[in-house]
DNA sequence: GTTGACCCTCACGTAACGAGAGGCCGCAGG
DNA sequence: CCTGCGGCCTCTCGTTACGTGAGGGTCAAC
C-alpha cells in the first residue's frame, strides 16, 4: 500500500527530484521503503507534504517549514487556523499592491511623477505592521513607542532578517542556560538578560533597566508572550523574568 | 544628480548586493557612473526597478522579467494594466486556497478524510488561466476550445513545464531549419510542421490538417503571434505557415 | 525473456542572491 | 593638511532549492 514517488509527484504537481530532496534534508521522509528501496508514501505523509507545499507557497524556507511543522503541540487545527490567517494577510498585501498600481495609473494619467519613497511604498511594508497595531494599543504615545516607530521605519528586509535572527539567538541563550539548570540570578542568566536588553536598545528603543523589568513582567503576565516561551520549555517565562530582575539589580 | 546604490536600496527595501546583481546580469544597469565608478540611478532607472520588483514579487524569474520589460512596444500603461490583472488573478488563487483550507477544517471536524487528488487540488491550477481568457474570446464555443479546457484542467505544474519545454523544442526545430536555408516545402520543414501538429494534438486538442492550416494563417496575420516568430528570425512566421501548408498537402 | 516505464543513488549545474575580504572615495573635524 | 569613518568598488566563495543527466536496478507485460 501507499504511493510511489511518481504518483505523489503527479498529485502534488511537483517533481520526483523535489521529493528526493525533501527526503534528503529530512523534511519529508516516506514512512516506508520497499525491499527494493523504493519510497512508499502513506496518507499521513501526504498530509505533511500538503502542509509543506502550503507554507512553501507563502514563501517560507524549507528550514522554517521544518520548524513550524515539528513544533511540539501543533495539532492540525492550529495549522489550518494559522494558514487561514496567513492567507488573509497575504491577500491584504496584494490588495494594497493592486491599489498602489491603480494609484500609479491615475497619477500617470494626470502626468504627476512620484517621489522615490512613494514609488516603493508598496514594497516597504513587511513585518512591523504585524505587531505594530497591537503595539500602538499598548504603548501608543509613549516615548519608547515613538522611537521604535521612527527607527523601524527605515529598516530594510535585510535588517528584519538580522533582527529576527538575533532575537532567535538571544532566546537560544536563555533556553540553553535554563535547560542546563542555571539559576535565574546566576551569571549566565544575567548575561543573557543583558544581551536581551542590548538587542532591544540596538534595534528598537532605549531600553532602561526599569523598562526592562516591566517587560519581564509582561512576559509572564501576557499570555501571548508567555505561550511563546512556555512552548520552548515549561517555566521559562518566569525564569527569564527573574533573570531580568537579577540583571537590573546587578547594574543598579 | 541621481541616487546612489545605498539610497536606492533603502527606498526599495532591497540590499546593495541585489542591485549589484541586477547590474551584473544586465537587468538594471544604472544609467550613469561617476568618475570614481560609483553607480548613479536616475528616475527612469527607479521606474524600471519598481517593475522588476513587482514581477519578482509575483514569482517571475529575473530572466522572464528581462523579457517582459524589454518587449518591444510595451509602454508603461500596458504594464500597469497587466500588473493589475496579475494581481487580481493571484488574489483569486489565494482566495481559492483559503476556501480550500476552510473546507479542510470542516472536513476534519466531520471526520472525513480526503482523497489525494482532493488534497492537492488547490495546487493544481497554474498557467492555463493566463491565455485562457483570450482563447475564449477567439475560439469560445468551438469543439477544440472545449477539448482544450477539459484536458488542460488536469495538468500539473510539471505537465506545463514539459509542455512549454516541448513547444520550445518545436520552435527550435523550425528556427534551425529556417536558419540553414531549408525550403518551406522541403522534408525538414514539413517534418517540423508535423511535430508542431503532434504537439498540439498531444496536449490540447485534435489538430486536423485543416485546423493546422488555419493556425498557420493566424501566425502570420495576428501580430501577437507574428511578433514572437519574427523576433527569432525575420520572415520566420511566413516560412512556418508555408511549411504547415506543405505538410498538410503531403498528408492529404 | 526482453522491452518500457519507473525507481534508485551519486554528482554536478543553476538562480538569486548573502557574506565577507581587501581596497578606493570623500568629507567633516581636529 | 590629514585622518577617521561611512559608503562604494570589485572579486570570490557559500547557500538554498532544486534541475539535469549518468549509470544502473526493478517489475509487470507482451
Amino acid at each position: 500500500m501507499g504511493y510511489s514517488v511518481g504518483q505523489v509527484a503527479r498529485f502534488a504537481g511537483i517533481t520526483v527530484r523535489t521529493l528526493h530532496h525533501y527526503d534528503e534534508i529530512g523534511l519529508l521522509r516516506p514512512s516506508e521503503r520497499t525491499a527494493a528501496g523504493y519510497r512508499r508514501y502513506s496518507e499521513p505523509d501526504l498530509d505533511r507534504l500538503q502542509q509543506v507545499l502550503f507554507y512553501r507557497e507563502l514563501g517560507f524556507s524549507l528550514e522554517e517549514i521544518a520548524v513550524i511543522l515539528d513544533e511540539p503541540g501543533s495539532d492540525p487545527v492550529t495549522h489550518l487556523r494559522r494558514q487561514h490567517e496567513l492567507l488573509r494577510r497575504r491577500i491584504g498585501r496584494l490588495e494594497a499592491m493592486a491599489a498602489a498600481v491603480q494609484h500609479a495609473m491615475e497619477a500617470r494619467k494626470m502626468g504627476i511623477s512620484l517621489t522615490p519613497e512613494e514609488r516603493f511604498e508598496m514594497f516597504g511594508d513587511f513585518d512591523p505592521a504585524q505587531f505594530a497595531e497591537e503595539a500602538e494599543e499598548r504603548w501608543g504615545g509613549t516615548d519608547a513607542f515613538e522611537q521604535t516607530r521612527r527607527r523601524t521605519a527605515r529598516y530594510t528586509r535585510d535588517d528584519w532578517r538580522a533582527i529576527t535572527a538575533e532575537a532567535g539567538e538571544v532566546l537560544q541563550a536563555f533556553a540553553a542556560a535554563f535547560a542546563e539548570g542555571a539559576p535565574a540570578d546566576g551569571e549566565r542568566a544575567m548575561d543573557a538578560a543583558e544581551r536581551h536588553r542590548a538587542h532591544i536598545t540596538r534595534w528598537f528603543y532605549d531600553c532602561t533597566y526599569e523598562i526592562h523589568k516591566g517587560l519581564g513582567e509582561t512576559y509572564v503576565a501576557d499570555q501571548r508572550f508567555a505561550v511563546n516561551y512556555e512552548r520552548v520549555a515549561e517555566g521559562l517565562s518566569r525564569w527569564i523574568r527573574d533573570a531580568i530582575h537579577a540583571n537590573a539589580a546587578r547594574h543598579a
